[in-house]
DNA sequence: CACTCCCGCCAATTA
DNA sequence: TAATTGGCGGGAGTG
């Protein structure tokens, strides 16, 4: 909410700050006050008092003092009244500002912009979620302090509250240690067992919290005097003797933090209203519920409430009650809590908040880390740091999350791949299962899957070869069409993704008749068709990634979800890429149900039958889009649209971030949609989205048999019954594509913006849809090691794109990845090159119709963004990333 | 006015 | 004694 807002403010935030900059320079200049009447009146009597009058008057002129803005306006409103008079105030005040005190105003936080809860986000972006076993890092409270530019106790009411979940763990004076949320499960099993002994009655009988109080006001006398001695759970010290816990006491916030989670996973409905917690809360202290009391437990439970929504475990909303409506706050983290995190993943994606980077991490954490992290607490304090002494981890500065990240990825994706295979290859057989489901969930969604075309970041290991050469032409016969299984109410738009493609080298997996095709490669394109959901409302977790779902499903209005995605990108930039992955996780989870969307052909009969398998738990929201392409490729028409199917295990939803993508504007060529349309497209690819766990795979479906066939420059497969093709984004990137012109939606046509903004930040989905055939060629290899420094853009709205400008699209035909891309996969770029090249304006490829999703003239609006990144190479390839995973929540 | 919750004083603890 | 922690509540910002 707060991003939302901030991105609507924006532009009202210069105005106000104009009057900010204008007090702090009266304060600084006082010339100026001479023009005012008033600031001379001010001063005058300032002049008389006392000095600590002074004093005082000197506090409030150095701090935004919100009456000097006023004053301030005042006093400005003559000059720009004489300079120009008939603007509004506001325009003029805007205008004054961005002249003189942009700087200032921009500097000055909004209080927003200073919460806890940002703050807070910063913090853990600093930090994997599953940081690798054999790192240790050791958090420096100084230095972070300094780093995130606020006074060290801000940092302590965020480790505290961090530090009763074990995230992290005290090594020494001024130093913590960075676990991760390896044991967080296991914590909140914990506390789960702990509230139910302390609170489970309560809870249990209870329904409405009201009751809870109630009972807890009773009961809680008893219950208190277990919690009061010890503290509910003591992670930090299961090691260390308790008592020296014991000395001190309790850390009210630690506690306090505890409790309150086990509130949440007591209770049946998993909301808890403030009031009541803190009630509850109180009970310690005794009946007296002194009123001032009351509010000092609020204010904490504020501020340990603003850090857990931070981690993505709780969201706030609103009960309303007879009273009115209370804040109050709800559970939206794990319910249930596997034995192992392993388990978590895999089976309850639900569950499982963390974002996609983090579950893949999951998986190398398993493998990699024996558990011992888990419950064991490294955390001991006191004793035995393992942590404390290495802090290595924390010098590495922004880019070493990265860097972990990118390996988690890379391990994930291996993992992923494995699975893959294995299903592929078991699940041959089983396609259909899941179709239906994913097509009613598709409908559900309303997702029209614009397709997008992402770079993904492959695993090393995987591609082999990331098939230099191979030339991956692929003809997209028809436009972009999205159309969408016929559940799609909405107009589904589909983009079809002209995308075929084809492992050149032997070495890739392809083999011929075989169903599914793999493709090792480091980073793939991933031609991804946006999903949606229906979302309803979903909280965001972190930052904005819901956000933008909500936009995709809103594709009705899309001004609003335009802005709505560009102010979450603003907000994501700011917060690492971590940050975004939760979210991303979150869409999956509500999205769970949603594991695949499939495009279908125009022919809802026809429609190719995708099959995930989640039963691996990924709930892989996969969405295959269906398209017709013309492929060159001999082996297209051989597939058969509608085995494809995939299994896919991936763990979770990861994916989801590609989701995100295809929220974005749905390849949006509409007027090769429009064109198409019509047409009756014979062969149709179906184009998964890896959600889960596959990120790093494309998969591509022949919806029927395609007529078209895809063509593979390099080898060109003989034909292959291939229903399924899955190509590591990297192979893919290597591979030009050629999308023929006529792409046909079936259903709906896809705006090509939003297609554009659905497609990998550089690359203009747009120019695929092109009805011209277009052609895209991969050109730029990224660094594998190269992070994109997540801490870059904290701050810059940029996002990485989610919006494409149209416009920008077309011009940069050729996006080059230069910067690293994360994941040490080379990184593929992509140039397209549209040869009829009508530049689409945003205007001209947004349909007004349906999906306007992601591109609303205000994404358009964006382009300056774009422009941002793409003036850094670097600040590209990270924005691409970003985009990338952004789409479904950034990885960074 | 109610809700949030930032800010930072200052006491308790530690080093 | 100095530094680190962190309780606590005033009061500002927001709606």
């Amino acid at each position: 909410e707060n991003i939302y807002d901030r991105s609507r403010m924006a532009p009202k935030t210069p105005i106000k700050n104009e009057p900010i900059d204008l007090s702090k320079q009266k304060g600084c200049t006082p010339e100026r006050n001479p023009i005012t009447p008033v600031k001379i009146i001010d001063r005058p009597q300032t002049d008389p008092w006392t000095p600590t009058m002074n004093l005082k008057i000197l506090v409030s002129a150095a701090s935004p003092d919100m009456r000097d803005r006023e004053k301030k306006k005042e006093l400005f409103r003559p000059i720009e009244n004489s300079e120009q008079s008939d603007t509004p105030d506001s325009l003029q005040y805007d205008i004054v500002d961005d002249s003189t005190v942009d700087e200032f105003e921009k500097q000055r936080p909004s209080r927003k912009q200073k919460s806890l809860g940002l703050l807070c986000q910063k913090f853990l972006a600093r930090y994997p979620n599953y940081p690798l076993s054999t790192e240790k890092t050791t958090i420096s409270l100084d230095e972070v302090a300094s780093i995130l530019g606020v006074e060290r106790r801000r940092i302590y009411d965020i480790v505290n509250v961090l530090e009763s979940l074990q995230l992290v763990s005290r090594v020494a004076k001024n130093q913590y240690c960075w676990h991760g949320r390896h044991n967080l499960s296991q914590t909140l099993k914990m506390l789960q067992e702990a509230g139910e002994l302390q609170y489970g009655e309560l809870m249990t009988s209870q329904h409405k919290e009201q009751d809870l109080e109630y009972k807890f006001g009773e009961q809680k006398k008893e219950t208190i005097p277990d919690s009061q001695d010890k503290p509910l759970l003591d992670f930090s010290e299961p090691d260390c003797t308790s008592a020296s816990a014991n000395s001190r006491k309790d850390k009210s916030l630690r506690i306090m933090s505890q409790k309150f989670v086990m509130l949440f996973l007591v209770s049946k409905t998993k909301i808890v209203t403030l009031d009541v917690a803190a009630k509850i809360l109180i009970e310690e202290t005794q009946d007296t519920v002194d009123h001032s009391k009351f509010k000092t437990k609020v204010r904490r439970l504020y501020d340990i409430a603003n850090v857990l929504t931070s981690l993505g475990l709780i969201k706030k909303v609103h009960v309303t009650e007879e009273r009115g409506r209370k804040p109050a706050f709800k559970w939206i983290g794990p319910v249930e809590f596997p034995e192992k995190p392993d388990e978590l993943r895999g089976h309850s994606p639900t569950s499982d908040p963390l974002p996609e980077t983090q579950r893949g991490a999951c998986a190398q954490y398993q493998s990699s880390v024996t558990g011992k992290q888990r419950f064991t607490r490294h955390s001991s304090f006191n004793s035995a740091q393992p942590c404390g002494a290495t802090r290595r981890k924390v010098s590495s500065e922004p880019n070493s999350p990265h860097q972990e990240r990118q390996d988690e990825n890379c391990s994930k994706m291996i993992n992923l791949a494995a699975v893959c295979r294995q299903k592929i290859e078991e699940d041959t057989g089983n396609k259909a299962c899941d179709t239906k489901a994913i097509l009613n969930s598709a409908k559900n969604s309303n997702i029209s899957l614009p397709f997008s075309l992402l770079p993904v970041p492959g695993d090393s290991d995987f591609c082999v070869n990331p098939l230099p050469q191979a030339v991956f032409p692929v003809v997209q016969a028809d436009v972009p069409s999205f159309s969408l299984p016929n559940g799609i109410s909405s107009q589904a738009s589909h983009p079809s993704t002209p995308a075929a493609s084809k492992r050149e080298n032997g070495k890739s997996t392809l083999v011929p008749n075989q169903p599914f095709l793999c493709f090792p490669s480091s980073s793939l394109f991933m031609l991804c068709g946006g999903l949606q959901e229906n979302n309803v409302s979903e909280p965001l977790p972190a930052a904005g990634d819901l956000a933008n779902r909500g936009a995709e499903a809103q594709a009705v209005a899309p001004p609003t979800a335009c802005q709505k995605r560009s102010s979450h990108k603003c907000s994501s930039p700011s917060a690492p890429a971590d940050d975004e992955e939760p979210a991303a996780k979150k869409q999956t989870l509500e999205h769970s149900d949603l594991p695949l969307s499939l495009v279908v052909p125009k022919k809802p009969p026809e429609s190719p039958k995708v099959e995930s398998s989640p039963g691996s738990g990924c709930s892989a929201a996969v969405h295959l889009e269906t398209n017709r392409l013309d492929l060159a490729s001999p082996a297209a028409p051989e597939m058969a649209n509608k085995e494809s199917t995939k299994p896919l295990d991936c763990q979770e939803q990861e994916k989801q971030s590609q989701n995100k993508d295809p929220d974005e504007p749905p390849p949006g060529n509409e007027h090769i949609s429009k064109e198409n349309a019509n047409q009756p497209f014979q062969p149709q690819y179906l184009y998964v989205q890896p959600t889960a766990g596959l990120s790093s795979f494309n998969f591509l479906f022949s919806a029927n048999q395609a007529p078209g066939a895809i063509s593979l420059a390099a080898n060109q497969l003989p034909s292959l019954s291939v229903p399924c093709v899955m190509v590591p984004s990297a192979a893919l990137a290597s591979f030009p594509l050629v999308c023929s012109p006529s792409f046909t939606s079936p259903l709906s046509s896809i705006p090509d913006g939003s297609f554009s903004a659905a497609a990998s930040p550089n690359f203009s989905v747009s120019s695929l849809a092109s009805p011209t055939p277009v052609l895209i060629s991969t050109t730029a290899i990224v660094t594998p090691k190269v992070s994109p420094a997540p801490s870059v853009d904290p701050q810059q709205p940029a996002h990485p794109a989610l919006h494409l400008s149209p416009v920008l699209t077309r011009s940069c035909s050729a996006v080059k990845l230069d910067s690293p891309v994360c994941m040490g996969h080379p990184v593929t770029l992509l140039k397209l090159q549209q040869p009829s090249s009508a530049p689409l304006t945003p205007k001209s490829i947004r349909p007004a119709h349906h999906e306007a999703f992601f591109k609303t003239p205000g994404s358009l609006g964006d382009p300056v963004a774009w422009k941002k990144s793409e003036g850094n190479q670097t600040r590209n390839a990270s924005s691409v990333q970003r985009r990338l995973e952004i789409s479904s929540t950034s990885p960074d």
